[in-house]
DNA sequence: CGTGCAGTAGCCGTTTTCGGACATGCGCTT
DNA sequence: AAGCGCATGTCCGAAAACGGCTACTGCACG
Protein backbone atom coordinates (compact mmCIF):
# COMPACT_ATOMS: atom_id res chain seq x y z
CA UNK A 1 0.00 0.00 0.00
CA UNK A 2 1.26 3.52 -1.07
CA UNK A 3 1.56 6.00 1.92
CA UNK A 4 1.54 9.90 1.54
CA UNK A 5 2.33 12.16 4.39
CA UNK A 6 2.20 15.26 6.18
CA UNK A 7 3.29 17.38 9.40
CA UNK A 8 1.17 19.67 11.29
CA UNK A 9 2.24 21.16 14.61
CA UNK A 10 0.51 21.11 18.03
CA UNK A 11 1.07 22.61 21.57
CA UNK A 12 2.83 19.01 22.37
CA UNK A 13 5.44 19.88 19.08
CA UNK A 14 4.96 18.85 15.62
CA UNK A 15 3.38 14.96 14.38
CA UNK A 16 3.32 13.37 11.10
CA UNK A 17 0.28 11.71 9.72
CA UNK A 18 -0.03 9.33 7.18
CA UNK A 19 -2.61 7.66 5.19
CA UNK A 20 -3.26 5.42 2.31
CA UNK A 21 -6.11 5.24 0.17
CA UNK A 22 -8.87 3.61 3.11
CA UNK A 23 -7.88 5.47 5.69
CA UNK A 24 -5.54 6.80 8.40
CA UNK A 25 -2.12 4.67 8.42
CA UNK A 26 -0.45 6.59 12.01
CA UNK A 27 0.04 9.48 13.82
CA UNK A 28 3.45 10.23 15.55
CA UNK A 29 4.97 12.62 17.35
CA UNK A 30 8.40 13.87 15.64
CA UNK A 31 11.01 11.85 17.18
CA UNK A 32 9.00 9.68 19.21
CA UNK A 33 10.19 5.84 19.73
CA UNK A 34 9.14 3.32 17.30
CA UNK A 35 8.63 5.86 14.80
CA UNK A 36 8.27 4.37 11.20
CA UNK A 37 11.00 4.76 8.51
CA UNK A 38 9.23 7.71 6.58
CA UNK A 39 11.93 7.92 4.11
CA UNK A 40 9.93 6.39 1.27
CA UNK A 41 6.43 8.07 1.99
CA UNK A 42 5.34 11.06 -0.36
CA UNK A 43 4.83 13.89 1.78
CA UNK A 44 1.88 15.85 0.11
CA UNK A 45 -0.04 19.35 1.28
CA UNK A 46 -3.97 17.91 0.95
CA UNK A 47 -5.24 14.43 1.23
CA UNK A 48 -8.97 13.44 2.30
CA UNK A 49 -7.76 11.27 5.32
CA UNK A 50 -5.18 13.62 6.47
CA UNK A 51 -7.23 16.78 6.42
CA UNK A 52 -9.99 15.15 8.24
CA UNK A 53 -7.68 13.83 10.83
CA UNK A 54 -5.81 17.03 10.91
CA UNK A 55 -8.49 19.16 11.74
CA UNK A 56 -9.82 16.23 14.35
CA UNK A 57 -6.62 16.80 16.23
CA UNK A 58 -6.50 20.70 16.22
CA UNK A 59 -10.20 20.26 17.61
CA UNK A 60 -9.24 17.99 20.01
CA UNK A 61 -6.20 20.41 21.88
CA UNK A 62 -8.87 23.22 21.46
CA UNK A 63 -10.82 20.99 23.86
CA UNK A 64 -13.70 20.69 21.39
CA UNK A 65 -12.97 17.17 19.91
CA UNK A 66 -13.38 14.23 22.31
CA UNK A 67 -13.49 11.33 19.72
CA UNK A 68 -11.71 10.72 16.16
CA UNK A 69 -14.42 9.57 13.62
CA UNK A 70 -11.45 9.44 10.89
CA UNK A 71 -11.01 5.85 9.39
CA UNK A 72 -8.35 3.97 9.84
CA UNK A 73 -6.32 1.66 7.94
CA UNK A 74 -3.75 -0.30 9.49
CA UNK A 75 -0.77 -0.98 8.19
CA UNK A 76 1.08 -2.86 10.43
CA UNK A 77 0.75 -5.08 13.12
CA UNK A 78 0.27 -8.61 13.99
CA UNK A 79 -3.26 -9.94 15.01
CA UNK A 80 -2.37 -9.84 18.46
CA UNK A 81 -1.68 -5.90 18.32
CA UNK A 82 -4.23 -5.26 15.89
CA UNK A 83 -7.19 -6.21 18.61
CA UNK A 84 -4.81 -4.35 21.51
CA UNK A 85 -5.69 -1.02 19.22
CA UNK A 86 -9.23 -2.06 18.32
CA UNK A 87 -9.66 -2.00 22.56
CA UNK A 88 -7.65 1.07 23.28
CA UNK A 89 -9.67 2.73 20.47
CA UNK A 90 -13.01 2.19 22.65
CA UNK A 91 -11.17 3.97 25.93
CA UNK A 92 -13.80 7.08 26.03
CA UNK A 93 -12.31 10.44 26.84
CA UNK A 94 -11.28 11.22 30.36
CA UNK A 95 -10.94 7.50 31.00
CA UNK A 96 -8.34 5.81 32.08
CA UNK A 97 -8.32 1.69 32.02
CA UNK A 98 -4.93 -0.62 33.05
CA UNK A 99 -2.91 -2.88 31.23
CA UNK A 100 -4.45 -5.81 33.03
CA UNK A 101 -7.82 -4.99 32.20
CA UNK A 102 -7.08 -5.08 28.27
CA UNK A 103 -5.75 -8.30 29.02
CA UNK A 104 -8.33 -9.38 30.56
CA UNK A 105 -10.95 -8.42 27.67
CA UNK A 106 -8.90 -10.19 25.21
CA UNK A 107 -9.54 -13.00 27.15
CA UNK A 108 -5.85 -13.37 27.77
CA UNK A 109 -5.24 -12.12 31.41
CA UNK A 110 -1.45 -13.46 31.78
CA UNK A 111 -0.60 -11.63 28.22
CA UNK A 112 -0.30 -8.28 30.70
CA UNK A 113 3.62 -7.64 29.68
CA UNK A 114 2.39 -8.72 25.38
CA UNK A 115 -0.30 -5.73 26.15
CA UNK A 116 2.08 -3.17 27.14
CA UNK A 117 4.49 -4.22 24.18
CA UNK A 118 1.87 -3.89 22.02
CA UNK A 119 0.21 -0.74 23.56
CA UNK A 120 3.69 1.01 22.88
CA UNK A 121 3.63 0.73 19.56
CA UNK A 122 0.07 2.31 18.44
CA UNK A 123 0.24 3.85 15.36
CA UNK A 124 -2.46 6.51 15.75
CA UNK A 125 -0.86 8.63 18.90
CA UNK A 126 -3.62 10.41 20.63
CA UNK A 127 -6.42 9.20 17.80
CA UNK A 128 -6.29 5.81 19.58
CA UNK A 129 -6.07 6.86 22.62
CA UNK A 130 -3.04 4.61 24.61
CA UNK A 131 -2.03 7.73 26.70
CA UNK A 132 -5.11 6.43 28.78
CA UNK A 133 -3.69 3.12 30.02
CA UNK A 134 -1.80 3.26 33.18
CA UNK A 135 -0.45 0.70 35.72
CA UNK A 136 -2.07 -1.34 38.03
CA UNK A 137 -1.24 0.52 40.77
CA UNK A 138 -2.19 3.81 39.00
CA UNK A 139 1.59 5.27 37.65
CA UNK A 140 2.24 6.96 34.32
CA UNK A 141 4.68 3.66 33.44
CA UNK A 142 5.67 5.04 29.91
CA UNK A 143 4.61 6.72 26.38
CA UNK A 144 6.41 6.55 23.23
CA UNK A 145 6.11 10.09 23.20
CA UNK A 146 7.58 10.65 26.76
CA UNK A 147 6.18 10.76 29.89
CA UNK A 148 5.49 14.56 30.33
CA UNK A 149 3.42 14.04 26.90
CA UNK A 150 1.32 11.23 28.47
CA UNK A 151 0.65 13.51 31.38
CA UNK A 152 -0.13 16.57 29.81
CA UNK A 153 -2.92 14.73 27.49
CA UNK A 154 -4.19 13.45 30.56
CA UNK A 155 -4.49 16.81 32.60
CA UNK A 156 -6.66 18.19 29.31
CA UNK A 157 -8.71 15.29 29.52
CA UNK A 158 -9.30 15.76 33.84
CA UNK A 159 -8.24 12.44 33.79
CA UNK A 160 -4.65 13.57 36.21
CA UNK A 161 -3.83 13.30 38.67
CA UNK A 162 -6.32 10.06 39.76
CA UNK A 163 -9.26 10.80 41.64
CA UNK A 164 -10.07 7.59 42.51
CA UNK A 165 -7.16 5.00 42.96
CA UNK B 1 3.30 -4.47 -7.80
CA UNK B 2 0.20 -5.93 -8.54
CA UNK B 3 0.80 -9.23 -10.62
CA UNK B 4 -1.10 -11.50 -12.75
CA UNK B 5 -0.60 -14.68 -13.97
CA UNK B 6 -1.65 -17.52 -15.78
CA UNK B 7 -0.78 -21.61 -16.21
CA UNK B 8 -0.02 -22.87 -19.28
CA UNK B 9 1.36 -26.36 -20.77
CA UNK B 10 4.32 -27.24 -22.25
CA UNK B 11 5.75 -31.02 -23.29
CA UNK B 12 7.74 -31.30 -19.53
CA UNK B 13 4.72 -30.01 -17.80
CA UNK B 14 2.55 -27.55 -16.69
CA UNK B 15 4.35 -23.85 -15.79
CA UNK B 16 3.01 -20.95 -14.00
CA UNK B 17 3.72 -17.60 -15.80
CA UNK B 18 3.43 -14.10 -13.60
CA UNK B 19 3.57 -10.52 -14.96
CA UNK B 20 3.69 -7.30 -13.81
CA UNK B 21 3.26 -3.83 -15.60
CA UNK B 22 6.72 -3.78 -16.67
CA UNK B 23 7.12 -6.99 -17.83
CA UNK B 24 7.76 -10.85 -16.99
CA UNK B 25 7.84 -11.47 -13.06
CA UNK B 26 8.73 -15.09 -13.67
CA UNK B 27 8.07 -18.53 -14.81
CA UNK B 28 7.83 -21.59 -13.37
CA UNK B 29 7.36 -25.43 -13.06
CA UNK B 30 4.75 -26.59 -11.15
CA UNK B 31 5.53 -27.52 -7.90
CA UNK B 32 9.03 -27.26 -8.44
CA UNK B 33 11.02 -26.09 -5.58
CA UNK B 34 10.84 -22.16 -4.12
CA UNK B 35 7.37 -22.06 -5.76
CA UNK B 36 6.50 -18.50 -4.70
CA UNK B 37 3.12 -18.15 -3.11
CA UNK B 38 0.71 -17.22 -5.82
CA UNK B 39 -2.51 -16.99 -3.96
CA UNK B 40 -2.45 -13.66 -3.93
CA UNK B 41 -2.30 -13.16 -7.90
CA UNK B 42 -4.58 -12.68 -9.85
CA UNK B 43 -5.43 -15.28 -12.52
CA UNK B 44 -6.17 -13.79 -16.11
CA UNK B 45 -6.73 -15.46 -19.38
CA UNK B 46 -4.85 -12.87 -21.68
CA UNK B 47 -2.01 -10.20 -20.74
CA UNK B 48 0.84 -8.40 -22.35
CA UNK B 49 3.61 -9.79 -21.32
CA UNK B 50 2.39 -13.51 -20.33
CA UNK B 51 0.81 -13.97 -23.77
CA UNK B 52 4.57 -12.69 -25.77
CA UNK B 53 6.33 -15.18 -22.89
CA UNK B 54 4.19 -17.88 -23.59
CA UNK B 55 4.34 -17.74 -27.15
CA UNK B 56 8.38 -17.60 -26.95
CA UNK B 57 8.05 -20.45 -24.80
CA UNK B 58 6.21 -22.67 -26.76
CA UNK B 59 8.28 -21.66 -29.99
CA UNK B 60 11.16 -22.76 -27.92
CA UNK B 61 9.96 -26.08 -27.00
CA UNK B 62 9.09 -26.37 -31.25
CA UNK B 63 12.45 -25.85 -31.49
CA UNK B 64 11.69 -22.53 -33.30
CA UNK B 65 12.88 -19.89 -31.03
CA UNK B 66 16.38 -20.20 -29.29
CA UNK B 67 16.25 -16.96 -27.20
CA UNK B 68 13.54 -14.60 -25.55
CA UNK B 69 12.66 -11.27 -25.69
CA UNK B 70 9.90 -10.63 -23.40
CA UNK B 71 10.95 -7.94 -20.91
CA UNK B 72 11.82 -9.01 -17.32
CA UNK B 73 11.02 -7.15 -14.49
CA UNK B 74 12.37 -8.65 -11.33
CA UNK B 75 10.06 -8.58 -8.40
CA UNK B 76 12.70 -9.79 -5.67
CA UNK B 77 16.02 -11.00 -5.35
CA UNK B 78 18.95 -9.67 -3.79
CA UNK B 79 21.57 -7.26 -5.08
CA UNK B 80 23.67 -10.29 -5.27
CA UNK B 81 21.01 -12.77 -6.37
CA UNK B 82 19.98 -10.11 -9.44
CA UNK B 83 23.27 -9.78 -10.69
CA UNK B 84 23.95 -13.66 -10.83
CA UNK B 85 20.33 -13.82 -12.81
CA UNK B 86 22.10 -11.25 -15.35
CA UNK B 87 25.05 -13.04 -15.83
CA UNK B 88 22.80 -16.19 -16.36
CA UNK B 89 21.04 -14.66 -19.33
CA UNK B 90 23.89 -14.45 -21.40
CA UNK B 91 24.67 -17.85 -22.21
CA UNK B 92 23.65 -18.68 -25.22
CA UNK B 93 21.36 -21.35 -26.56
CA UNK B 94 23.22 -24.55 -26.66
CA UNK B 95 25.49 -23.53 -24.59
CA UNK B 96 27.37 -24.46 -20.77
CA UNK B 97 28.87 -22.61 -18.31
CA UNK B 98 30.21 -23.80 -14.76
CA UNK B 99 29.21 -21.91 -11.44
CA UNK B 100 33.16 -21.42 -10.99
CA UNK B 101 32.56 -19.02 -14.11
CA UNK B 102 29.82 -16.94 -13.11
CA UNK B 103 31.50 -16.18 -9.67
CA UNK B 104 34.58 -15.31 -11.40
CA UNK B 105 32.65 -13.03 -13.78
CA UNK B 106 31.23 -11.35 -10.54
CA UNK B 107 34.63 -10.89 -9.80
CA UNK B 108 33.91 -12.76 -6.44
CA UNK B 109 35.84 -15.52 -7.49
CA UNK B 110 35.12 -17.27 -3.89
CA UNK B 111 31.31 -16.79 -3.67
CA UNK B 112 31.03 -19.91 -5.78
CA UNK B 113 28.02 -21.69 -3.42
CA UNK B 114 26.38 -18.30 -3.22
CA UNK B 115 26.11 -18.54 -6.80
CA UNK B 116 24.84 -21.93 -6.45
CA UNK B 117 22.05 -20.89 -4.29
CA UNK B 118 21.06 -17.91 -5.99
CA UNK B 119 20.77 -19.58 -9.79
CA UNK B 120 18.67 -22.07 -7.71
CA UNK B 121 16.05 -19.19 -7.19
CA UNK B 122 16.11 -17.59 -10.49
CA UNK B 123 12.58 -16.99 -11.00
CA UNK B 124 12.10 -17.15 -14.62
CA UNK B 125 13.06 -21.14 -15.38
CA UNK B 126 14.03 -21.71 -19.13
CA UNK B 127 13.48 -18.21 -20.13
CA UNK B 128 16.35 -16.99 -18.18
CA UNK B 129 18.74 -20.41 -18.24
CA UNK B 130 19.52 -21.60 -15.15
CA UNK B 131 19.55 -25.12 -16.56
CA UNK B 132 22.91 -24.34 -18.52
CA UNK B 133 25.19 -24.42 -15.52
CA UNK B 134 26.82 -27.65 -14.41
CA UNK B 135 29.34 -28.80 -11.97
CA UNK B 136 33.18 -28.09 -12.63
CA UNK B 137 33.36 -31.95 -13.58
CA UNK B 138 30.28 -31.34 -16.11
CA UNK B 139 27.45 -32.86 -13.70
CA UNK B 140 24.38 -31.80 -13.59
CA UNK B 141 24.25 -30.76 -9.81
CA UNK B 142 20.67 -29.64 -9.54
CA UNK B 143 18.02 -28.02 -10.97
CA UNK B 144 14.82 -26.50 -9.29
CA UNK B 145 12.63 -28.28 -11.90
CA UNK B 146 14.28 -31.88 -11.10
CA UNK B 147 17.40 -32.99 -12.63
CA UNK B 148 15.19 -34.97 -15.20
CA UNK B 149 13.84 -31.83 -16.51
CA UNK B 150 17.16 -30.21 -16.72
CA UNK B 151 18.79 -32.94 -19.02
CA UNK B 152 15.96 -33.10 -20.92
CA UNK B 153 16.65 -29.44 -21.90
CA UNK B 154 20.01 -29.57 -21.97
CA UNK B 155 19.13 -32.52 -24.53
CA UNK B 156 17.04 -30.58 -26.76
CA UNK B 157 19.28 -28.23 -27.08
CA UNK B 158 22.21 -30.61 -28.22
CA UNK B 159 24.51 -29.65 -25.02
CA UNK B 160 24.04 -32.75 -23.59
CA UNK B 161 25.66 -35.39 -23.18
CA UNK B 162 28.86 -33.22 -23.31
CA UNK B 163 30.66 -33.08 -26.15
CA UNK B 164 34.06 -32.06 -24.64
CA UNK B 165 34.64 -32.16 -21.05
C1' DC C 1 1.65 -4.70 64.17
C1' DG C 2 0.65 -1.92 59.89
C1' DT C 3 2.96 0.49 55.84
C1' DG C 4 5.98 1.22 52.22
C1' DC C 5 9.49 0.14 49.22
C1' DA C 6 12.89 -2.68 46.66
C1' DG C 7 13.86 -6.80 44.70
C1' DT C 8 12.27 -10.91 42.14
C1' DA C 9 10.15 -14.25 39.47
C1' DG C 10 6.74 -15.53 36.36
C1' DC C 11 3.80 -14.27 32.33
C1' DC C 12 3.43 -13.66 26.81
C1' DG C 13 4.04 -11.79 21.96
C1' DT C 14 7.64 -9.82 19.22
C1' DT C 15 12.26 -8.97 17.77
C1' DT C 16 16.82 -10.18 17.38
C1' DT C 17 20.48 -13.41 17.10
C1' DC C 18 22.55 -17.49 15.84
C1' DG C 19 23.59 -21.83 13.62
C1' DG C 20 22.93 -24.77 9.74
C1' DA C 21 22.00 -25.92 5.10
C1' DC C 22 22.33 -25.04 0.31
C1' DA C 23 22.14 -26.70 -7.28
C1' DT C 24 30.24 -25.41 -5.50
C1' DG C 25 35.10 -25.79 -6.17
C1' DC C 26 39.91 -25.75 -4.90
C1' DG C 27 43.72 -27.50 -2.30
C1' DC C 28 45.47 -30.40 0.87
C1' DT C 29 45.80 -34.68 3.27
C1' DT C 30 45.25 -39.85 3.71
C1' DA D 1 41.08 -41.90 -5.57
C1' DA D 2 38.47 -40.47 -1.77
C1' DG D 3 37.88 -37.36 2.17
C1' DC D 4 38.11 -32.87 4.67
C1' DG D 5 38.19 -27.86 5.38
C1' DC D 6 37.22 -23.58 3.88
C1' DA D 7 35.12 -19.41 1.44
C1' DT D 8 30.17 -16.69 0.23
C1' DG D 9 25.29 -14.90 0.24
C1' DT D 10 20.65 -16.13 1.62
C1' DC D 11 17.05 -18.36 3.81
C1' DC D 12 14.86 -20.73 7.62
C1' DG D 13 14.15 -22.56 11.95
C1' DA D 14 15.13 -22.54 16.80
C1' DA D 15 16.42 -20.18 20.78
C1' DA D 16 17.21 -16.32 23.50
C1' DA D 17 16.48 -11.57 24.80
C1' DC D 18 13.43 -7.86 25.45
C1' DG D 19 9.82 -5.00 26.76
C1' DG D 20 5.06 1.04 28.54
C1' DC D 21 3.44 -5.61 33.67
C1' DT D 22 2.05 -7.75 38.18
C1' DA D 23 1.82 -10.07 42.29
C1' DC D 24 4.45 -11.67 45.93
C1' DT D 25 8.19 -11.62 49.19
C1' DG D 26 11.25 -9.84 52.66
C1' DC D 27 12.88 -6.18 55.22
C1' DA D 28 13.13 -1.48 57.28
C1' DC D 29 10.66 1.71 59.45
C1' DG D 30 7.17 4.11 62.52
Amino acid sequence: MKLVCKSIATPLGRMLLAAGDAGLAGVWFEGQSHHPDASTWQVVQSQCWLDQAAEELQAYFRGQGRQFKTPRAAAWGTTFQRSVWEALAEIPWGATTRYGAIAARLNNPLAVRAVGAAVGRNPWSIVVPCHRVLGADGSLTGYAGGLARKQELLTREGAWPLSSP
